[in-house]
DNA sequence: TAATATTTTTAACAAATGTTAAAAATATTC
DNA sequence: GAATATTTTTAACATTTGTTAAAAATATTA
């Protein structure tokens, strides 16, 4: 998950990664083993506000967004929280469900029409008995998205919302105008109203 | 700490946890690759209030917590913030330093006299490449560390601080009495006064 | 056990943020 | 392009939580 590492085109041009690059955007892959993973993909072309991932089912397969953005976030009766913003490049993914077959906790929409790869988790996990290299992908990917995570829990724990939502524009304007207040205040971890005030600030 | 250190030998209860579980904790794994990891790994008597990783330093090794109790926390030059508590059977990881080999974030002391083992990184490193079974356990374990701090982040996230109290206090009752109210105020993501005004309203 | 040090609670006040609701600005649809 | 719907800003007020400092309780040391 997460914005991804790879440099945007000019402004307006729309960002297409290839499945391959997503892949490697984890740990370096030999094009066999590159070979194996595509073959258990599917390409999907998905509608602006379409539902990739919903807490309240399986959802075990793993997506590379190649194109597009995504909003991921969670849910309870009375409010819904935007942990994280994913572009091109980014992996789509609940891990509870991933890992553990049943239902996890992130709802994950799409921001935009959207480009992303589908892999099947009982295939993948296979490979992972059987190739060692995509074992060790796996395990790369695990393990960066941990760190990503936990840079996101670092930033919420010691930035104030002003200052991470300074950083947010800094780092991604093309996006951030895109995107509703309401959700982008709900990263932040303020009301949307505290995050007018800020903006009144700011500009 | 008298009171609690009372209680805690009264009760007799020790708890004290082989390393072999603290790897089939992740995964299953087969006698030989428990006996290659139990090769790099090295066991080691605390003294309570160790400092075991430091933000600063790089710390790439990982340790299985035997016996004891251990305060993850991040810090910076005017705050501390305790992440989480550690008891037996757990993994006290950097996991910024594990995977990059540069200084991560996380500081874990710890809170009692424990008993660890440390698994050498670059030996480890080196099984994942040659064992697929170990290879396969480690992504386990990235994997289940993932979904632990996701919970704990929900869990911050989504319950109040008064929720997350009562929730300590029924999980770890017997650990909870020895740690100081600040650090578990900091858990909690409130100032010490708060959780004393919560501790005031629930008893 | 007395003396000292540490930890926890309480009190008073200030500051920041949430809530509700209405107005303004912007986007969408026909 | 006008009408409608959605999103964002502003205002007023209430509430929560933090801060500082002192008192009380508990633990440690000699």
């Amino acid at each position: 998950m997460g914005w991804g590492n790879f440099t945007f085109r000019k402004m307006g041009e729309k960002v297409v990664i290839s499945l391959a690059d997503c892949f490697q955007g984890y740990h370096f892959l030999n094009p066999v083993s590159i070979d194996r993973l595509e073959q258990i993909s599917e390409k999907l072309n998905c509608k602006r506000n379409s539902v990739l991932i919903r807490q309240d089912k399986i959802q075990k397969d793993i997506y590379f967004l190649a194109s597009g953005l995504a909003r991921v976030y969670y849910e309870t009766a009375d409010r819904q929280i935007t942990l994280d913003f994913v572009s091109p490049g980014g992996t789509l993914i609940s891990m509870n469900s991933y890992v553990h077959d049943t239902p996890g906790y992130e709802n994950i929409d799409l921001l935009e029409d959207s480009i992303v790869y589908k892999i099947d988790q009982k295939k993948l996990f296979t490979l992972y008995e059987s190739d060692i290299a995509i074992a060790n992908w796996g395990r790369k990917m695990a393990e960066l998205e941990f760190i990503k995570a936990e840079q996101r829990t670092m930033s919420k724990l010691f930035n104030t919302a002003q200052e991470r939502y300074a950083e947010l524009l800094e780092k991604y304007p093309q996006y951030i105008q895109r995107i509703k207040l309401g959700y982008i205040a709900s990263y932040l971890g303020v009301s949307q109203v505290t995050l007018s005030r800020i903006r009144a600030n700011i500009l």
